[in-house]
DNA sequence: TGAAACTATTTTAGACTTGAAGTAATGCCG
DNA sequence: CGGCATTACTTCAAGTCTAAAATAGTTTCA
């Protein structure tokens, strides 16, 4: 969590119209800055509110969705690869959900190599309580953009993104 | 580090146009898992270049850069202010720079409660270097994007920090 | 068949992060 | 002066994360 990076460029206020001769070589550093200053804002109050209301970690939160809108069994690589993080990662967290109760871990008999993970009742009943208060402070933190601004943000992060991981 | 929760909606592909009566309710979910997912994969790209070209770990890069930027000494309590992480954490990113002899730590005789931090003519140096490496694999990274496009990206991920701070 | 390659997961070491509690110096004010 | 709140920083416990090594099961193919 961090990037505070900003060699240079100063918070231009205003629409920083410009666009002049040759193009500012910080501009990306300054798109880059308020894209990590954005989403770790709105992480750590989703990530505050998660814990203060329901005793709950992001990572846990994000590692139940994966398994609710999955509705079946998933293997711990399958969620590594979904919520795009390390195996090892998904290990500890998985140990740490199945010691509260709320997911479940199997061995496939088909492949005793591989595990998979299911949330139990508990497990799925919090998760949709979480979901839905989730869903609302989403929306209240971005409130302030309306519709068309949201989904204008919401196509550039579409290409910024495809632009990333064609570089990665 | 996640956020995956898409409760609901799939990726739909094309600009999203509907805009239809009642407004989706889940696509302020998608804004901001489209969010995470883009500053994401540029954060960990960042740390991973940073690692395997400098031995370099984010957080420590961003401190320095904040020292780099701020031209004097300057307090732990600002530091933690500017990187916006708790105190805890900024002590103990300036005891490994410090062992790594990149910056200094002096304590103040004004107010012997407070130390300020400095970079060292090695730190410095390697700040240079280091940033200005970063600086294009920023660029690189979101060169898909076109200069208008960056700038409205840039222009609306102001206004969308601005609604989430607003509301913390 | 059996060795080598591959796949799935766990383990480990090291770093980062937070929130809460602890320590120490300073400032306020009766 | 002297107690008390405040401020600055450190320490601590718990959780998250990664990369790399280790473990174990499966597949391939000579």
């Amino acid at each position: 969590m961090d990037q505070i990076v900003d060699t240079s460029p100063g918070e231009r206020r205003g629409d920083d119209p410009p666009g002049e001769a040759h193009p500012d070589a910080t501009a990306p550093l300054r798109l880059w800055l308020r894209l990590f200053a954005t989403s770790n804002a709105v992480e750590g109050e989703l990530s505050r509110r998660l814990r203060a209301e329901f005793a709950m970690t992001l990572p846990r939160f994000d590692l139940m969705a994966q398994l609710d809108k999955a509705d079946n069994a998933v293997t711990l690589g399958e969620l590594s690869r979904r919520l795009m993080v390390t195996n090892g990662n998904v290990t500890g967290l998985v140990d740490r959900l199945v010691e509260d109760g709320l997911v479940e871990r199997k061995v496939r008999r088909a492949d005793r190599r591989s595990a998979t993970v299911c949330l139990t009742a508990d497990g799925r009943a919090l998760f949709h309580e979480m979901a839905e208060a989730h869903r609302g402070w989403v929306a209240e933190l971005f409130s302030s953009l309306d519709e068309p601004q949201q989904q204008a943000l919401s196509n550039l992060l579409r290409d910024a993104r495809d632009s990333v991981v064609a570089r990665v």
